[in-house]
DNA sequence: CTGAAAACTGTACCGCGAGTACAGGAGGGG
DNA sequence: CCCCTCCTGTACTCGCGGTACAGTTTTCAG
């Protein structure tokens, strides 16, 4: 009872590594059993088959990934009242949780079932479409909660602009881990949140950040060639 | 010698759209011979292995790839002598270009490599990173000219900047191929055109916008819920 | 302490797909 | 005519997914 969630949650850690570096395709089922331990027939007991394997895998990915962001954006509204103040600090939040991540992002499972689609059933696709759109469901929430009191500077649709947050991170993961800089996601998130800051607050800056930009730009910012 | 080219790129188109749908690893040699009409022999006579054949898949891809932005963005620079404006048009071509495929992009092979990686040796990442880097200096170049004229409203990093374009792009198919919805991605790169406005561009717009934003949300654009 | 269920191990086997090894054949160009 | 490109055919190896099933150890409830 205990000791087989376990060796299952073993398994499942093994695989998970291993399928983000290498595509489900690309593990093979003996390899697991070798990291892990344990005997073909010992694998077969937890899961009956690939398939179920990479159910199991998904689900409790999106699970933990739901975890990560209902903390990391309530921890942010307890420190901020403002919606928007909120979800902005809440970005910095994560591309400072990102940054972090001592070998960078190591891929989201989402995206390798995407890219691997064909060969698993409906239940898993739906899953995965079904993640993406608690994704649309969760940002589209913060950003009406943010729309009730600012306006936005240019007309958006709330659904498109929430796909936006997903687009960054799954694009900045294919980017990161393509190009090898763990810290491209990070600053990704970062331009996000410059994105977000812009569509609702005004032009006048926080000294902080004005300060910052005669540093880069010069005091009046014209013609910057570089 | 031309019989042989012709072979090959039929090979590869089928492959192409094999790998796409379910990864490398899902896609299997026989298969494709069928497909293709081929036997096993004659395939091994183009590619050696299928670690060749997904060489010679990613640099057509990426090829191909480079020549479409081309077309997309001299095109738009003949139209537009202002670089910001003729960037701006650029995205609108390209949302139009996807959001008229029938079925939707069919996926990034940059992106396949990515989540494939460990399958692969030193050559196909180096291709791949060189692919991704290639398209932060493509954007990067014109948001540098863009800068020669417009200060950004936000201090923002050239390559960052740039690389968001490729994380929208990313992210995007992988939304719209997960939620099976084509234009989730044309609509991304629509999304990520008002950031590169709003980022360059007063808030006053331009009288052929101002119309089409009365059109949408009413003349004063205030309090906009949703 | 016991007994049954849970959590495995061990062995043996099937079929598919990647890849190898050659031998040979069609067709076109110099 | 011969050689080179572009294949076909056959036959084999090997790793891997998956099955089958018998037997063994561990765990825990009563």
């Amino acid at each position: 009872m205990r000791k087989g969630e376990e060796t299952r949650n073993r398994i499942l850690d093994v695989a998970e590594a291993a399928v983000l570096q290498k595509g489900f395709g690309g593990t093979s089922i003996e390899e697991l059993i070798a990291e892990t331990g344990i005997t073909k027939s010992g694998f077969f007991y937890h899961f009956k088959d690939k398939n179920e394997l990479a159910k199991a895998l998904l689900n409790r990915y999106i699970e933990n990934d739901e975890r990560i962001y209902d903390e990391i954006f309530s921890r942010a509204r307890d420190l901020m009242d403002d919606p928007l103040q909120s979800f902005l600090l809440g970005l910095k939040l994560l591309s400072e949780l990102l940054s972090d991540l001592p070998n960078g992002h190591p891929g989201c499972l989402v995206a390798t079932v995407c890219y691997y689609e064909r060969l698993f059933d409906h239940e898993i696709q739906d899953t995965n479409r079904n993640a993406v759109l608690a994704w649309r469901r969760r940002f589209g929430r913060m950003f009406r909660e943010i729309m009730a009191v600012y306006s936005p500077r240019e007309p958006v649709d709330v659904d498109q602009l929430a796909d936006m947050v997903s687009s960054v991170l799954e694009g900045g993961i294919v980017l990161s881990k393509t190009l090898k800089e763990p810290n491209t996601l990070a600053e990704q998130v970062l331009m996000l949140r410059i994105f977000v800051k812009m569509l609702f607050l005004p032009a006048i800056e926080s000294p902080l950040v004005a300060v910052r930009h005669d540093q880069i730009y010069g005091a009046a910012g014209g013609g910057g060639r570089l």
